[in-house]
RNA sequence: GGGGACGUGGCGCAAUUGGUUAGCGCGUCGGCUUGUCACGCCGAAGGUUGCGGGUUCGAGUCCCGUCGUCCUCGCCA
């Protein structure tokens, strides 16, 4: 390169003019006149027009678009009437006395411009030019402006940065574990941290008193569009505090990033909601609170009615019936309503009953089954004439997480959704345990380490009904971070072990190192996790992880840039001491 | 592991009920062009319709299988 840069492409205005500059960066378009050429110059901090006269320049006749040239030349001001307001260097022109063709390119698998409608797999395969589009720029600088402000905030409130191993022990609980095979070590494997839980909680036992982290986490669990394998999250703990001091350092946080990157006001406190209340009138742990459309209790009606689904369900163990009134919704044409009920059957229900309540009474499949104390019932619930009502009947969580699903649907449908708004909300007291069906026992519905709000019954007891210090932030449906205060003694901690199926010997041969930990001072803790892809995402107003990572996997978990995972060779594996099932 | 959608020149799309030589736009290449900024005008090249098999006189179109991508249930915090 003889020409080295004075000044960006997105720099030169009218107080330039006169000076001579050098610019370097990609050539964006150019529009050849015959006797007169302009190059719109780009790099990552604009562009600026380059005029020159094609028969002084004769590299110009190899250059086309994303070539990298430089630019020596003088700024001048244009000519009034080709002036461009769309851009900061819009006034001025740079007239080249000088070009250097730095790099010649071969023809771009697509064109570089905002509104690429190509399809994401070529672009994720050719990234870097994928990134020299604005729109993809600019949702990594919004993430590179989060993590400064974050650890902007987070220092400031006292945190620690401390990093921790991404080569850990492996655990059995949770997702799968990515293994890492140890060469030195014949049979053995670390694995990578689905989240730098137990490590978090030994620097409180360190002393850190306040850590944070932004980390890599990885789970090697099928992906979304809101999940890659490997994500990013913002890792923290606190020593001597109850939840409410951990919601404040997030809160805090919270609000200034959306005032300097949302340009929103957000106001903290954050509202609460227990996951009862969650689960009763939105069926969800992670409520879109931006819209009405609450659901309610039918079990006093479904335990008598003369339909079967109804109350058949009420007799089964966990059964429930619950329903949502949908204003206006008898108007709504019947493949609405059959949509709604594919949700619900997508998400484990035998159907969904409905009853519109037209003009000349009940309406639809449920309506025969409706008495006067069942309509009754339904107007004391909110539903006049002109409305549709919905139902799911089953267990607990399967139903009311259905017709959760089916209020969203409608939520959608009707456009009831304002997202002009930021909703925050804390989701507070989740169940400590949930059972697993397959397994045949209770599991940890976090991860074991979190602190139960009341002593343990003795194990076999049930579990169903004991709540723990267990948090998740929402942020407009969705799911932002989750944490709790820990375990912090460890009598407590064993006790645990023993409720999710782990016998002394697991316990010790999985977690004996941490239980020996906790023996030596613990003191009280707890923290959160929050997941920076996903606030990023939401902050870009991006539906994909994907638009807010440099080198996201695709959905099988290739990397389509570089093609991982790869064959490793011979020599690679018998050093592991494996070998590939052929 | 299950369900759904998609796969046609470099890119985005079209092709009626299975029927002629698979079209269009962008890009690319060549020519013209001194005020454009999605420059314009003229011309040209570019295709094993993801892959394999089948049905048929005839398949981009129908059937079976397979690969890939995306969405999704399960799974996963």
């Amino acid at each position: 390169m003889r020409h080295q840069r004075t000044k960006t492409c997105g720099e030169c205005r009218l107080s330039h003019v006169g000076e001579r500059v050098v610019l370097n960066g990609w050539i964006q378009a150019v529009r050849d006149h015959g006797g007169l050429m302009f190059i719109d110059l780009r790099d990552r901090y604009g562009f600026t027009q380059v005029v020159a006269d094609p028969t002084q320049h004769a590299q110009l006749a190899e250059v086309g678009p994303e070539c990298v040239i430089a630019v020596v030349g003088t700024v001048r001001a244009r000519p009034a009437e080709a002036r461009n307001a769309n851009r900061s260097t819009g006034d001025i022109e740079v007239a080249a006395l000088e070009i250097e063709v730095l790099n010649t390119t071969k023809v771009p698998p697509f064109e570089v411009t905002d509104e690429c409608r190509t399809r994401e797999e070529l672009r994720l395969e050719h990234r870097y030019i994928d990134m020299r589009r604005r729109p993809v720029l600019a949702a990594m600088e919004l993430r590179s402006r989060l993590n400064f402000l974050i650890r902007q905030s987070m220092v400031g409130q006292g945190f620690m940065e401390v990093e921790t191993p991404v080569l850990m022990k492996t655990s059995p609980e949770g997702a799968r574990d990515f293994l890492v095979p140890s060469r030195v070590h014949p049979g053995l494997a670390y694995g990578l941290p689905q989240s730098p839980q137990l490590f978090k909680q030994t620097l409180m036992v360190c002393g850190i008193d306040k850590y944070f982290q932004i980390c890599k986490c990885f789970r090697d669990e099928d992906l979304r569009a809101d999940r890659q394998p490997e994500f990013t999250q913002l890792d923290m703990e606190m020593s001597f505090v109850r939840q409410e001091d951990v919601f404040a350092v997030m809160e805090k946080l919270m609000t200034g990033v959306w005032s300097e990157l949302a340009g929103s006001t957000v106001t903290a406190p954050f509202p609460r909601m227990t996951w009862d209340a969650s689960m009763t009138h939105f069926g969800s742990d992670k409520p879109e609170t931006r819209f009405g459309l609450e659901l309610f209790d039918f079990a006093e009606r479904a335990r008598v009615s003369p339909f079967k689904v109804f109350s058949q369900t009420m007799t089964a163990p966990q059964g429930t019936v619950r329903g949502m009134v949908v204003p206006g919704g008898a108007a709504l044409p019947r493949r609405v309503i059959d949509e709604s009920e594919a949700v619900a059957k997508s998400y484990g229900m035998g159907g969904l009953a409905w009853v519109k309540l037209g003009a000349e009474g009940p309406q639809g499949p449920l309506s025969k089954f409706l008495g006067p104390e069942d309509l009754a019932a339904l107007k004391s619930f909110g539903a006049n004439q002109g409305d549709l009502v919905v139902f799911t009947a089953g267990r607990f969580e399967p139903a009311l997480n259905a017709l959760g699903q089916v209020r969203l649907h409608y939520g959608r449908e009707l456009k009831l959704i304002d997202t002009k708004q930021t909703h925050f909300v804390w989701i507070t007291d989740f169940p400590m345990f949930e059972w697993n069906e397959d397994e045949k026992r209770f599991e940890a519905k976090h991860h074991m380490f979190t602190a139960p709000t009341e002593a343990l019954p003795p194990v076999g007891g049930d579990l169903s009904h004991l709540k723990a210090s267990l948090y998740d932030l929402v942020l407009n449906g969705n799911e932002i971070g989750s944490g709790s205060i820990r375990i912090h003694q460890p009598e407590v901690q064993a006790q645990v072990f023993a409720h999710v199926g782990l016998t002394p010997e697991q316990a010790q041969d999985k977690f004996g190192w941490f239980l020996r930990v906790l023996e030596y001072g613990a003191p009280p803790h707890g923290g959160i996790a929050l997941g920076i892809d996903r606030i990023a995402m939401i902050l870009a107003g991006a539906t994909s992880l994907r638009d807010v990572i440099a080198f996201p996997k695709s959905a099988s978990g290739v990397c389509p840039l570089t093609q991982s995972p790869s064959a490793p060779d011979e020599r690679q594996w018998r050093e592991l001491h494996l070998r590939p099932e052929a």
